[in-house]
DNA sequence: CTAATATGAATGAAGG
DNA sequence: CCTTCATTCATATTAG
């Protein structure tokens, strides 16, 4: 394969950037280990669909990292609540499977999502409906509005 | 019930740990003789991209020869349709650079094909159109929305 | 032991 | 929201 000895060498522009010929090679848009921090600690605030104009907020924030663009991070988002619903249900239906301890099966069904992770990453918690205060630096959302930044949203 | 799926460390006999106590090594899952054997004939029979309820059916069909999750399943199912897809690609460049030949040498690296597989690597049938039926022994599904039997998948 | 390869798993991007 | 494709990472296995 191919393994550079110069990992997390990637740089990746905003898809809107049409004047961008020093970099021909179209690389996907890997987030920086900060990005990612600041991603989850918004997502773990509770804020897991960003409006428009929030995407555009952490777009900026983002951006002192590295390049990204406001498609990077609603992919983001969206990609990250699906992953989650999912881990979810895994994590549940083990559990439960884990609890029948019998085999009762359902021919219908197939709640029975028994994987066996590696690691265990448990993450069930979000806490919607009161805005936990995650002790992180980016609680700088509040612009225009009086309000701090603890809203649900929904679209 | 199922701890975990063995292992195996077939790597090396040799007594060095690698520092090995009570970490959660994540142990990829590694498929049975079998358990590859089931898998690549419901792939051959047709089946490239099992709906959910068939993942599940297949999952239950190889748990009999080792613990393995949906999970693991898709994630087969779906490494198996990339890498044929890729292949061919890779394949039809070959040909087609071949067949140009017009004193067009590619001074470029060998991406395309170059190196020598060991073993006779000809898998381009892929007879989709005609529902090739498979003399197997674990023929036993039934068709569901999306693709499942003698039907060219979408996209 | 090191290098190369095969392959399971994770994730960004896009389609429907 | 859901599934799917493509690319990449990580690790097990095998060749040198």
């Amino acid at each position: 394969m191919d393994q550079e000895g110069s990992p997390q060498s990637r740089q990746g522009r905003s898809p809107s950037a049409t004047s961008n010929s020093t970099e021909p090679v179209r690389t996907r848009w890997s987030p920086k280990p900060e990005q990612i921090l600041i991603l989850e600690s918004i997502f773990n605030s509770g804020i897991v669909n960003p409006p428009k104009d929030e995407t555009v907020r952490i777009r900026k924030m983002l951006e002192k990292f590295g390049a990204v663009g406001d498609a990077n991070v609603f992919y983001w988002f969206q990609n990250r609540r699906s992953r989650s619903r999912r881990r979810q249900r895994q994590l549940q239906a083990a559990n439960a499977a884990a609890i029948a301890t019998r085999g009762v099966e359902d021919p219908q069904h197939m709640t029975t999502m028994s994987m066996h992770h590696p690691y265990s990453n448990n993450e069930i918690d979000l806490g919607f409906g009161s805005c936990s205060n995650s002790s992180s630096f980016l609680l700088g959302l509040s612009s225009s509005s009086t309000n701090g930044g603890c809203e649900s949203n929904n679209s």
